[in-house]
DNA sequence: CTGAAAGCGCTAACAC
DNA sequence: GTGTTAGCGCTTTCAG
């Protein structure tokens, strides 16, 4: 900036203003600083711009996910992505694999980086570490899963109710037998799925079978070889219900197509497979949206409460949640 | 770091010091810093550090592709954060939406802020923009497409002789109106892609027919449109190749089980669909991480001539490129 | 309309 | 072991 300002023989300040389209410098002046600035390759620095600044911005967003390589989080990180730009800000990106000590980690590096707030899909585990981050003004959306025990905003769905709704589905369609397939129920959103399971079986007076319950399944072949366990078991499920998209695809890899299956989350081939799968859909671009718009909103100074905003969810009948189970109205 | 300071009875160099695990301060002085630090909840401003420090390395790059919600890019990018990860850099992410000048202001901005790297998936279009980055001592390193005109390195895979392989493979089944379904080919990668399915085409003495030939498709219901006008022309393919899992999800949309298929990028249900999915795999998580390697190899001194790694990629049949066209060897 | 001086929070270099 | 001084590149404030 100095060697731009020597070049154009003004001083530092007015090469600010020209850099910065400030109103108050004389055409030829600014144009002379413009010519130096093209000549000598000059950029500012937004670091030191963001030292000195009054403001305090750092136009800079953490968004923290399990594992950008889940579809969903990534089509997450996309829409949170799209909506910070529209805003003028940058995007930090760390993905916590689930791990709060690695996610509370991250965010601390994030927080070193003075971010002006994060969007945060939170890990199993106390997120008490997040007050002192909120203390010193970084604001904080949790995306998909609430965090108990902070206090913050978040953009959910009711997973409770589109379980229950679903396993309600597959009860109408004649099962009495329905295995569980999902990650940790310690994940606010596996464990509210996991209690809608639980509560629609209990509606039906169904004993929950803890032997066809699976938890903590992170990966496709966790979820495939629980299943294969669960098929050759002594009395095996005749209707599976799996907790996410990934975990969807293990078992889909391994399940016969006489065994009824829902899952939760619509993917682009559900429609295909033989039979075509039966979803509970959700939308997360819309979640993360609505997230990234509460943040800036909570940057740019909206202090009211917490708010939790519910999204909704929808059941799409294909086809494999509709397979008859031993007790269906006309026989099997 | 003054109220720190002030709080543990020493000076701001001695906080800085213990702050940063410095050797050279006595235990007990530690201690009291420890201590103050703790009760003022102090955390040091990477930012104002990152502008003094001499290295000057931010610590940070930058990742730069067309849509994160892209289940090849989501796996670079998880794949090249973790390598950052571990590293101790930390990632800003930004998608170009297939848009070099989007692509060039975003990088802008990365730069603005000093990133040590930028890992890139190039749009279509000149990167000479790139060179002032480059000159500013920014590396650089493209992932899955080469940046014509650019002098960095790149890990690609060899997309020209992996479709042309692919392309015999269907024409030794009988084929010889064979559709292809692309994105522009400007783009790096589609562009040799293009060029494979020609020269097998060539090669088998088959013309090539510009009417079955389909560029510039972006989404599945972009591909999924286009399959459905190819079918219904006079003279329809026999057999369809995908350039990119997005597209071949749009193709299984509406590709009716007769036609032959075979699609760029293997996927997980690939195996499961009727009949089963012949694809031509790549490893998106080999391939960032090897250029993510290759970034950190060049922030840290490396300044041997620009390399290009060429990975390997695998013709899996399984089922739906390997049904028999009107030309193969025993009768339809 | 333009410039000089001060300082953001931190660390390098050198004292003591 | 610890402190002092200077300054990273920029913007704020205030003076002309």
């Amino acid at each position: 900036m100095k060697d731009v300002a020597a070049e154009a023989g003004v001083s530092v300040m007015t090469v600010s203003r020209v850099v910065n389209g400030d109103a108050g410098v004389a055409p030829p002046t600014a144009a002379r600083v413009e010519a130096a600035v093209r000549k000598l390759g000059y950029q500012r620095d937004d670091v030191a711009r963001q030292l000195r600044r009054t403001d305090q911005l750092s136009q800079t967003i953490g968004l923290m996910v399990d594992n950008v390589a889940d579809p969903f989080m990534a089509a997450v990180a996309s829409a949170a992505e799209d909506v910070a730009r529209q805003r003028g800000s940058m995007v930090l990106i760390g993905s916590s694999r689930a791990d709060v000590r690695r996610e509370q980690e991250v965010i601390e590096t994030f927080t070193a980086r003075r971010v002006d707030g994060l969007i945060l899909i939170p890990a199993a585990g106390s997120h008490r570490f997040l007050r002192s981050a909120q203390a010193q003004g970084t604001k904080i959306v949790c995306v998909d899963r609430a965090a108990p025990g902070l206090d913050a905003d978040a953009v959910v769905v009711d997973n409770f109710g589109a379980v229950k709704e679903a396993v309600h589905h597959l009860i109408a369609h004649g099962h009495r037998r329905i295995a569980y397939v999902g990650d940790k129920p310690e994940i606010w959103t596996f464990g509210e799925r996991h209690r809608g399971y639980r509560a629609a079986l209990e509606a039906e007076g169904i004993d929950a079978d803890p032997a066809i319950v699976r938890h903590g399944l992170r990966s496709g072949p966790d979820a495939a070889q629980a299943v294969t366990e669960l098929l050759s078991s002594p009395e095996p499920p005749t209707a599976v219900l799996a907790g996410n998209e990934v975990l969807a695809f293990g078992v889909l890899a391994v399940l016969p197509p006489d065994i009824a299956f829902l899952s939760f989350d619509d993917f682009a081939l559900a429609p295909r497979l033989t039979p075509p799968v039966t979803v509970i859909a959700q939308d997360p671009v819309a979640l993360a949206t609505s997230a990234a718009h509460l943040l800036f909103a909570r940057i740019h100074g909206d202090t009211s409460p917490p708010r939790t905003v519910v999204m909704p969810t929808e059941l799409i009948p294909r086809g494999s949640g509709e397979i008859p189970g031993p007790h269906a109205p006309h026989g099997r």
